[in-house]
RNA sequence: CGCGGGGUAGAGCAGUCUGGUAGCUCGUUUGGCUCAUAACCAAAAGGUCGUUGGUUCAAAUCCAACCCCCGCCA
């Protein structure tokens, strides 16, 4: 039994919840829960990024204390984190007193890597951050992503020495001391260190008011990076928790591929600067797409997941985006492979299967008697340590169609015309047991059907009235 | 320019490292079954494996050149 930490990814609180989102929490959810029933402890945590110029705005525009918006926001996100089940220990909010503090001790701790010095150049006040000269030039002095010009901009800040880990990060990337997945990412990333800068971790107060401030300089509020990345381990008490050190290094961080860079880099800079091991593993996921294009406002084919979810359900999101969204690779959603995958597979492989078991069991009152001896196959232990969930997840499916042929091969109804009782009982228990057994590892998944399966099969079985998976008839 | 991934049946993909009758899922067609949600099971049709050339008894697989798509550098 392994003490396991899991993280995901804050998201930055300035709208609601869109679909890339909910890749995260599914990811990093049915790993939590495999480790779950390995017998593993788990703590998992889950927050919100809630600093920054472009929430500050949002909330003057709508004329809201700026605390009061955010905190608005945060509980969008939260309730969407428990719509899809996620089963998080410690949720963490860069508002929160006690993250604040702890980041201004982490800013401490790493003065001697922090200088500051006099930035020349150009700025986006839309994407808030600094231009460099060759985009200016490429661009010609205006932001393609916000139509406004660059402004020309001269100010101190803090810089963060990245420069001083280079060399201890590219160690730990290549011998997989911090294993970066997928493997393509990995040598990405190593190309993208060599030409790393010191990073500006900080703006001055007319610049940026929203934010922690820098620690005894009243003149700077720190910007962005140590303040969202610290909350990996401030959520877990450092640096006074007395167990912080059993549970950092977390076993494993889920980020999307936009930001892995930062968690890559930046964050096991900082990690080094304190003193603590680095990450075990970095997991970074692929975007969902739509039409195999990029969801974008502009283009208008975003999907809400609420919409999604309250479509067919949790077990049906969970499914679809576990399954049939790769888990490194970006992938599709429609809504069309949306409804086949929901009929063709929820519905008619397992929720059919446990329909006919159900009934079968029902009219020869079948009685399982079953101790959970259940175990995790060799091959879906493999899978699901090597982080690959939708092809562990293909494997369990196998077993599911291979149940669905069985029952017709047996012929459990012939057995009982014939009155084999002895011979009928045997086989469905078999079957249910093989049914009982993929299901045990189909529940970091999708665990609310799973437990509606095992109850189904609990005692004395009934036919359901309402199926699994009921299909639209329209 | 550079680094990386990819181009295989209508769609989505595996197979390429370790050469030897081209495979999976969905869709289509036909048959079977009746426990089941018009569900399930079986079978069939459908491919010049991006192009050209080379190595070999034999190439989707190895080698060379080229074309196209995508990712990262942004």
């Amino acid at each position: 039994m392994e003490k396991i930490y899991i993280t995901t990814a804050i998201p930055y609180v300035n709208g609601k919840p869109h679909i890339g989102h909910a890749v995260d929490y599914c990811l990093a959810d049915c790993y939590a829960r495999y480790h779950r029933l390995k017998g593993d402890e788990v703590r998992f945590q889950a927050g919100t990024d809630e600093h920054g110029n472009k929430i500050a705005q949002k909330a003057k525009e709508l004329d809201l204390p700026v605390q009061d918006y955010v905190n608005e926001n945060a509980n969008k996100f939260r309730d969407f984190i428990k719509k899809l089940n996620v089963s998080y220990t410690d949720f963490v909010r860069t508002t929160d007193e006690s993250h604040e503090k702890r980041v201004q001790e982490i800013w401490r701790r790493l003065s001697d890597h922090i200088y500051k010095a006099k930035y020349e150049g150009w700025y986006c006040t839309g994407c808030e951050r600094y231009v460099t000269k060759k985009e200016f030039d490429e661009t010609g002095g205006v932001c393609p992503d916000h139509q406004k010009p660059y402004e020309e901009l001269q100010e101190e800040n803090y810089y963060f020495r990245v420069s001083d880990f280079k060399d201890r990060i590219r160690e730990a990337i290549v011998s997989n001391e911090m294993r970066i997945l997928p493997e393509f990412r990995k040598k990405e990333i190593l190309c993208l260190l060599e030409e790393s800068p010191d990073v500006s971790i900080s703006r001055p107060v007319s610049q940026l008011s929203w934010g922690v401030p820098v620690p005894d300089d009243p003149s700077q509020v720190m910007y962005v990076w140590l303040d969202a990345l610290s909350n990996y381990i401030t959520v877990i008490g450092f640096p006074d928790a007395k167990d912080f050190g059993e549970w950092w290094p977390a076993n494993a961080q889920f980020v999307g591929k936009d930001i892995l860079r930062f968690h890559a880099i930046i964050w096991p800079a900082m990690l080094i600067g304190l003193g603590l091991p680095l990450p075990q593993n970095l997991v970074s996921h692929g975007m969902v797409l739509c039409d195999g294009q990029k969801m974008s406002k502009s283009i208008g084919n975003v999907v809400d997941p609420i919409e999604v979810l309250e479509s067919h359900g949790l077990d049906a999101f969970r499914y679809y985006f576990l399954r049939h969204i790769d888990t490194f690779a970006d992938s599709d959603f429609t809504w069309d492979k949306y409804e086949e995958a929901y009929n063709n597979e929820l519905a008619n492989d397992l929720g059919n299967l446990v329909q006919r078991l159900a009934t079968l069991a029902d009219k020869n009152q079948i009685v399982i008697s079953r101790d959970n001896n259940s175990r995790l196959s060799d091959e879906y232990i493999a899978l699901m340590d090597g982080f690959e969930f939708s092809k562990a997840f293909d494997l369990v499916w196998n077993k599911i169609q291979e149940l669905n042929k069985r029952i017709d091969e047996e012929k459990p109804w012939s057995l009982a015309k014939n009155g084999e009782i002895e011979k009928l009982k045997t086989c469905l228990h078999n079957l249910i047991d093989g049914l009982l057994t993929a299901v045990y590892e189909l529940s970091p998944f999708i665990p609310d059907a799973a437990a509606k399966i095992i109850d189904i099969f609990s005692g004395k079985i009934t036919t359901p009235k309402v199926p699994l998976f009921p299909k639209n008839h329209n």
